[in-house]
DNA sequence: TTAAATTAAATTGCGTACAATTTAATTGCA
DNA sequence: TGCAATTAAATTGTACGCAATTTAATTTAA
């Protein structure tokens, strides 16, 4: 059998499966605030940035609207945030935390903290791994902008 | 800010974009084949071990029957496999390869071998990366099997 | 031996993910 | 200026992904 069709030698399989199990260890830890995994990083963009609007959020966590949509109305159907048509220029929604969106923050921090006991990466792998991974998504996002001819 | 809670310091959120954004790559060379992403690696499976059922073919996807039932039914529906009951246990669906599904792995050589061009890390780099998803693998799947008491 | 426990797939229901299209607002250029 | 092009969200439709439950077959233990 051709090596290159073997699913151990194809590195994104490793990607998807390695990813799927970690989004896994956080849903007993995000079932007590009643957040998803997308919803999670959803709020840790906004507790970094306070506002933006849907195109940028998408940005930052490579989603686009069809995603993000359904999902931004459930977080505020939550009340953790706010969605609101920008005055400037009504084809922005802007996103913003509301207090208790706010608040949240304070009492996620067990979130990471219990995640991090999840892996069993020493502080350099973990370095390495990160260093990897943020190689390849510089690349394939400069990629994906030179193939839309923008 | 808790630095935990920057986003950039949490290594599932860089494993999540990679991993969604080269299952993405695969999408164009895929489609000349009408396969997607999850029904290409299944069938990967299929052609290193000709023969499994849905519960080994699970295992090895890190999939559930909730996910696979229905696409089997569809890799079934365009001719690439056989679903058909054990005779020595009928709890168990074998999966098996059509001549169809056989051809198949001739053909989509080009697959691996374009998706290749899309990441631009050299050997060190990728055997590197695939050794510590590896690892990562092999201790959560650890953690899950103790949990589950068996 | 047979009823309880276990096991394998299928089903149900919810939440993404994303391509493609639509709608509405804004911009830019003839 | 005014209409075509562009842009931002929303919508539509398809395909996962998985927890929880159900169904049916098999195993086990009293």
């Amino acid at each position: 059998m051709n090596d290159c069709l073997k699913i151990e030698n194809q590195l994104c399989f490793p990607l998807y499966v390695c990813s799927k199990e970690i989004v896994k260890k956080y849903k007993p830890f995000l079932d007590k605030y009643d957040l998803t995994y997308t919803q999670y990083i959803t709020m840790l963009i906004l507790w970094e940035y306070n506002e933006l609007n849907v195109k940028e959020l998408g940005n930052r966590l490579f989603l686009d609207s069809g995603t993000l949509t359904p999902l931004l109305k459930k977080l505020e159907s939550k009340g953790y945030i706010e969605r609101v048509r920008s005055s400037k220029d009504e084809r922005n929604l802007i996103i913003r935390l509301t207090k208790e969106g706010n608040k949240l923050k304070e009492k996620i921090i067990d979130v990471p903290e219990n995640v991090s006991k999840c892996v069993n990466l020493n502080e350099e792998e973990a370095l390495q791994l990160y260093k990897l991974l943020y190689k390849l998504i510089g690349f394939m996002k400069e990629e994906n902008e030179n193939g839309k001819n923008n």
